[in-house]
DNA sequence: GTCTATACGCTGATAGAC
DNA sequence: GTCTATCAGCGTATAGAC
């Protein structure tokens, strides 16, 4: 500590480049160890994903990771930590859109939760956190609902994401996976009008 | 191989016992370990799942284990072994109801289907059967469909059957444990009617 | 037939050389 | 700071004693 300079501050002796030294290169191996990280959690699982397996998909020395993260599970933590994205619930009549906009963007991306949703069934440690995540969703759309029993039809569409998300990316059905976002939005914004407010068809 | 005698042919020298012996109770502890097995893949997934704490529940020895089925994988596969219950479809106006009822069974009971569906997605086996075993739903569900893009639909009816169960089972979320199937069923007929035919509310 | 003892590989993690 | 060498534990699987 004490005849360390701190290396943002110093500028090194070339003048040339734009200072890639130091805490600079470290930060950078660390995201693509965390990379590395992400994509076999995501395609493997936390069980089936090794130590070992991330290092050299990262192109590092194993024990550099024990080095920077501490364990694996610490690891597997800041991997698939989500800052924790805080939507806001919008009015009954546009909540059904809201919902199938999130639905859109989870289905076209790689969504950053996938590493933490493979996880979800067999780790406990990720099992707790998509369950805290899904809870807060599930609480907050409930208020959106002017119907009974809004929690539990809150509780309903967010499964019904789960199912989709889960069907197109982890498991990879066919007709799931070729279909466009807006396929599937459209065919389903129906039936989540259905879920948000009481009946299908408006008294039969 | 040649002193032995054919455990099933001679009755023993005991008159008065309902002959419990030999093959019978070898396939008592069989049934037993596949019991423990199928316990211990349901809450676990497939890689938390060691012979080791098969054996230990079942109260046999490790090694017993190996000698009944081989090896970790194809106990696996017999103990998630599902007969591959073959439904009928029915006709469009009422495959809504028998989508609901097979929901049904799927929320009330402890489905046989849960060891399969905790280790789908990490268990690259088990993937395998599930979305197999989902595929063929989907195709069947698909021709009881008049709507366009039948196959799309029902992969989305059973991506919401996927969603509920597991969201229910698997990482029991609050409300949907608590509600009864009946309850669920209820309120997602609606959106089912909506999802096999084209709209929810006829013309607008 | 059933269990004891053990082999072997691989895991996460640690200590110490460079 | 980075990597080599190694540890201890657990996993499946096997060989042999009873």
């Amino acid at each position: 500590m004490s005849a360390a300079r701190n290396p943002e501050a110093g500028p090194p002796g070339e003048a040339g480049r734009p200072r890639p030294s130091r805490a600079e290169r470290r930060r950078q191996t660390e995201e693509r160890i965390l990379a590395s990280a992400r994509r076999e959690f995501a395609e493997r699982g936390y069980e089936r994903t090794t130590i070992r397996g991330v290092a050299g998909a990262a192109g590092v020395d194993p024990a550099l990771v024990m080095q920077y993260f501490g364990s694996k599970d610490q690891l597997f933590r800041q991997a698939v930590h989500v800052p924790a994205g805080e939507e806001l619930p919008a009015e009954p009549a546009e909540f059904a859109e809201l919902l199938l906009s999130i639905l859109g963007v989870k289905l076209s991306g790689q969504a950053a939760t996938m590493p933490l949703l493979r996880s979800a069934f067999t780790h406990p440690e990720a099992t707790e956190a998509v369950r805290a995540s899904l809870a807060a969703q599930i609480a907050q759309g409930a208020r959106a609902i002017p119907a009974d029993d809004p929690e539990l039809r809150s509780a309903l569409l967010v499964a019904v994401l789960l199912g989709v998300t889960t069907g197109r990316h982890l498991l990879e059905l066919d007709h799931l996976r070729d279909a466009s976002p807006e396929q599937i939005t459209d065919l389903l914004r129906p039936a989540f009008q259905a879920l948000i407010r009481g009946s299908s068809e408006p008294d039969a």
